[in-house]
DNA sequence: CATGAATGAGACTTCATTCAT
DNA sequence: AATGAATGAAGTCTCATTCAT
């Protein structure tokens, strides 16, 4: 498979970055690894930062395509819910396991970088936030702050990802972390169940659970 | 309040090395911001990597026993569960809150600091790991990996209080925060509810809801 | 007459070595003389020991192809003995005075370079000795231990050579300095002379000086 | 026994360095050895350089006074050239094998040191360079420029001690050495014997010869 | 487009020396 | 006199970036 010298760069510094992180790769490293030369990078980068930059705008925008494509069929609160974080950890397995784990490096070490990495986490929280809040509407979210949520719900996803790439005993996470973690998102976001039945039951939580009972047929009208 | 040296260039490195990160910031920087020369500081740490991992070591060991402390009081698991993740929050914020986003330095960008802080986010996670297995076997912490769910509960707590720390909004989170996070990790660990009247309960989840309403006692008595 | 960067930087630090030391010369003193920057150097060589090992690997090697050169004329042992330290002396000149006297820098000051230092000395002092010892054998050298003659032979010939390069009087030892130190090193090797007349003299010094007597027919003759 | 910390300091330099060089030994380094503190040394001697000095200093006058007591005792020349070619060995071991290579660090490394050492090492020079003028004039050694012979004599000296001390077969040549070095010495100063039985004998050398065979009772009447 | 030699600013670290105690 | 913490100048080496070929 020949790749563009581009992609071929992209791809080398991603696994680098991913390794040994931003300032301990060095351009040198990269032009190896891509067997390219050095300035030959320069021909499609203006600068290190900026590969960084768009390894890390390509990762964010992948996730957040990914996530979309599940909204668009119009699945159950839950199942979005556990898909989501089921393909976020399928994908940084699949992309090549190094990849994945530039967006681990949660604080760049510039100024620039830590500023544009800052946006991109955060679009990608309001995206998730935003998808919380409205089940939080329709009830079937409890009801929590979906900023909160949101980043509760990332940090879970990328530290047992993160661990499962890197970590030991990889082998046992990467086949039942998925399953276990969405199963700790949906209790952490699921109303409390146990319809009337529990005296304790709040009001919200009636009609959320009644919400809940309804959804599929919602989403089997909506989705055409 | 006179510091000693060695604690004016921790504390200095300790906020520079969370700003800007390990190799952003320059020994200038820390001997600068301490108010020492250059030279001084290898008078206390035999090179930069030293500082990095005194702050790293320290900051681990003081969350490990603030967990203790709260668990040898013989709390339930909720509020075991929940006081930790607050704690953990509270302490990132009276401390300074620059110091703590050490610990959000998931890759730290050398093989010698890498190794070694891996290690100690393990150690971290086995305790954690090991309150969640105790849990699961006295039944007030629903059936999962406890491996898997100590590092999602981890991640969980970070993110948040990466977020609240260094995020936009932060004051709002400064409050709120806390709660919202002790709330969502309770919901993810706790056992299914809903006593006998669910039809769906699982043996399990019968003595599980059974232990965790006598779980108080047992904390009351056993203290002795 | 262009010279290779390469080249450049070396004949540089030899000059400077020689002249100041290899401590006392710094990195940037190379890079100025040789009027290349800092970051040229390293192109070339890993480190500043790594220069300093390839002019003495050089130089030594230099010496040892002279006097090999020599030896395969087939001279008198005396020829032999007093061309080569002429030839040694005369090379320091001709090569530019400077680089000779790394040869005299004699506990380089690091452990790699006293090390290889010392191999190489012990090389070349090899070589005389076995040139010595053959003399013996053949009783055109007086008997004696050849490493110690070696030693001897190689430390008077440097000290000459260095005091006529730096010393005072110069001018003068550049002139007389070979002739007197090629006879100093004769009469200290030679056999003892005067045959039969002398009372005192063994069988092995008359059998030697037999053999001077007859060295010169056997090199015209052939290689035996 | 008990030294002064002086002393102590100026023993602990000279071994560290002979051991390492003057730039690879740090005063720290001094300051452990000597089992004093750093500032302590500053006490006794205003800077590095100074110790390095002292050293060299005493060690070069001690040499001179040996020889100087040899002369005293109005040896004949091949006497006293060996007594002193011996004499400088064996100082060189009894006094502890490590300072004596002082002496072999040729060229010190700072301008300062490299001027005063070359001065000593003039003065010491120019001493032998007399006694073999002096024995040149009586015809007890050979003719020859006195200069030249004694820094061949000198070189030749270090280069066995040297290489006795420090080199490989260091104890062979601990043994033998000292007789080895003064019958090669001797042999490249003394005037060609073979009285007039000899038919190449020149006259210089026949005149020499009976200054050699007078010289005992020359001695004797005094120090004209 | 591609190369890789060359640049030079700047990083970490060392160490002779000083000085308050 | 003695200590050793503190200083800060200076050294070696790295590496992102440029540019002639």
């Amino acid at each position: 498979m020949k790749q563009s010298l581009e992609e071929k760069i992209v791809r080398s510094a991603a696994k680098l970055f991913a390794r040994k992180g931003f300032h301990t790769c060095t351009m040198r490293d990269i032009a190896t690894m891509a067997r390219v030369s050095t300035g030959a990078i320069y021909h499609y980068f203006p600068s290190k930062e900026d590969i960084y930059l768009a390894i890390v705008r390509r990762e964010y925008g992948r996730r957040k395509e990914m996530i979309e494509a599940k909204r668009l069929e119009n699945p159950t609160t839950e199942d979005l819910v556990r898909s989501a974080v089921i393909l976020l950890f399928k994908m940084a397995e699949e992309y090549g396991r190094a990849e994945q784990l530039v967006l681990h490096l949660r604080v760049p070490e510039t100024p620039r970088l830590r500023k544009e990495v800052q946006q991109l986490r955060e679009q990608l929280l309001q995206y998730v936030a935003d998808l919380i809040e409205s089940g939080v509407r329709k009830g079937t979210i409890r009801s929590c702050d979906p900023t909160v949520a949101a980043t509760a719900l990332i940090g879970m996803g990328e530290a047992v990802t993160g661990r499962a790439l890197a970590g030991p005993a990889s082998e046992y996470l990467m086949q039942s972390g998925p399953e276990q973690l969405a199963t700790m998102a949906w209790q952490a976001l699921r109303p409390d169940r146990c319809g009337g039945s529990c005296a304790a039951t709040t009001n919200a939580e009636t009609s959320a659970a009644a919400a809940a009972a309804e959804e599929k047929d919602d989403a089997g009208r909506g989705g055409s």
